[in-house]
RNA sequence: GUGGAUGUAGCUCAAUGGCAGAGCACCUGAUUGUGGUUCAGGUGGUUGUGGGUUCAAGUCCCAUCAUCCACCCCA
């Protein structure tokens, strides 16, 4: 029979233990930040519903999404999710009445997509996202941008902005471009590529979606108009004074500059970017994106106002924000940069226990409850194979154990065990009833 | 979905159409109470897969699959 290959689907990653121990690091900052803010945590389901998830982009959303089948076929058709913000909407729907609001939840889970993979984009992977359901007032936006902030500060990062803008601006950008309703999308692709083609190839693809030349220029010096202070929007208040939408999402990112002061937001780390728009269809308000000042991995963070999405599952839609952090991404930078302490290791084990030959066995397993009972992580060789200390001392380096007890014949006649620190070569006998104490100080 | 590049040992990669190799990793020993360093030896291959050209194919041609890169898209 031939042997069936090793390897992961496309698209799809193994975490070995090392890698685990990095992301579980990043994943508890994260969550520990989160509850500081006061979100609660929530799962749902890895399947939903295909109708659930086709729900607002239809054809759209079918070329990406892994569809779930099982042996009958008399069922309602099931599908993956592709991200968390769709299943929470039908969640708020379904458990109306079970919440307060606001409803303020965060969600760190695997979501799946059958893109085509690439540097950094995977079929399977971690959204971590934090939503405020049941607010429209911009104090709700404000302390989401607050929130990513504190959590890319406690990751150790600290050159970056959040990119702030506001759909209802662009809405109104494209009503004094005039350009009509069906053709918007185009826009706001051509203006979301700013960065990547710079002034002059937006400007080159907007003329080339016929829009009218002076229009573009006019809207060229608008987009560009971009900084952190309050009289940036003013300014912009003027040219677009006569567009109601405009006027209004100006205001919102007003409000919101002075909520951003009261949450520990300096000024340096944001700045009002009209460039900036976000490819999601369902934003109807601020939305933001954070990226590093020198780094060009594209967007750590990213999220907006989508007051309308929870409406497909309910009469009445709810105003609600949410922020999603790039887990990947952050990840990716932090293994290039060195970001993780030193505490977190290879192993989670700290303590490798060596069996000196088979008659000494018992003797092991003795101490090794004896550290586990005294709350060391500890591992008791096992062996098929002949036992040399060497070889059980090439284990523990290997798997980067820090500390090696050995207890001979020696050590049981005298009741010690010899603790060994891999790193120093530091060497010390205690009393067998010490270990554990002795094992924390040389753990340090 | 479009275009390009690359597939050789577990990993990183060599090999003018002419005996499939190196480094690292792994295993054994030097070292029967101690890892890393060193030294000696060893295992490991249907060269992604299927066809074709040739006396001869890792190498050339076709197809296919996979990976990577740039687009498209990115809920």
């Amino acid at each position: 029979m031939a042997q069936i290959e090793a390897r992961t689907a496309a698209g799809m990653r193994d975490f070995l233990p090392n890698e685990m121990l990095k992301r579980r690091y990043v994943i508890s900052i994260v969550e520990e930040v989160f509850q500081l803010y006061g979100f609660e945590p929530l799962q749902t389901p890895i399947l939903e519903n295909t109708e659930t998830l086709l729900g607002k982009y239809g054809e759209e959303a079918e070329g990406l999404m892994y569809s779930a089948k099982h042996g009958r076929q008399d069922e309602a058709s099931v599908a993956m999710r592709y991200d968390l913000t769709v299943p929470l909407a039908r969640v708020v729907a379904e458990h109306y009445n079970e919440f307060n609001f606001p409803f303020k939840r965060y969600q760190i889970a695997p979501v799946f997509r059958g893109d085509r993979p690439q540097r950094g984009r995977f079929r399977e992977f971690y959204q971590c996202d934090a939503d405020i359901v049941g607010v429209g007032r911009m104090i709700a936006d404000s302390e989401l941008i607050s929130l990513a902030i504190k959590i890319l500060r406690r990751l150790g990062f600290e050159a970056f902005t959040v990119k702030i803008n506001n759909r209802k601006i662009l809405t109104g950008m494209g009503q004094y471009a005039g350009v009509p309703d069906e053709q918007l999308s185009d826009l706001y692709r051509s203006v979301d590529k700013f960065d990547k083609i710079g002034a002059d190839g937006v400007q080159k693809e907007l003329l080339e979606g016929g829009i009218a030349e002076d229009v573009v220029e006019r809207m060229m010096t608008l987009l560009q108009a971009g900084g952190s202070g309050t009289e940036t929007l003013d300014n912009l208040a003027e040219v677009l004074a006569d567009y109601e939408v405009a006027v209004e999402g100006i205001d919102e990112l007003q409000q919101m500059a002075t909520h951003l002061t009261r949450l520990d937001v300096p000024a340096e780390n944001y700045a009002f970017d009209f460039t900036m728009v976000r490819g999601l269809g369902y934003y109807t308000g601020p939305i933001f994106e954070t990226v590093l000042d020198d780094d060009s991995i594209g967007s750590i963070s990213g999220g907006g106002r989508y007051d309308d999405l929870i409406g497909i599952f309910r009469k009445e839609s709810l105003p609600t924000t949410g922020i999603s952090l790039g887990i990947e991404r952050i990840i990716t930078l932090m293994d290039e940069r060195g970001m993780y302490p030193d505490s977190i290791g290879e192993t989670v084990v700290q303590v490798l226990v060596t069996v000196f030959n088979r008659e000494m066995q018992d003797e092991a397993a003795a101490l090794a409850m004896r550290l586990r009972n005294g709350g060391i992580r500890t591992e008791l060789y096992m062996s098929d194979s002949r036992l040399k200390l060497g070889k059980q001392f090439g284990h523990a380096d290997k798997k980067g154990i820090p500390i090696v007890a050995v207890m001979g014949p020696d050590e049981v006649e005298q009741d010690i065990v010899t603790l060994k620190r891999l790193q120093d070569g530091t060497e010390v006998t205690v009393k067998r009833g010490e270990a554990a104490d002795k094992v924390r100080e040389l753990l340090g």
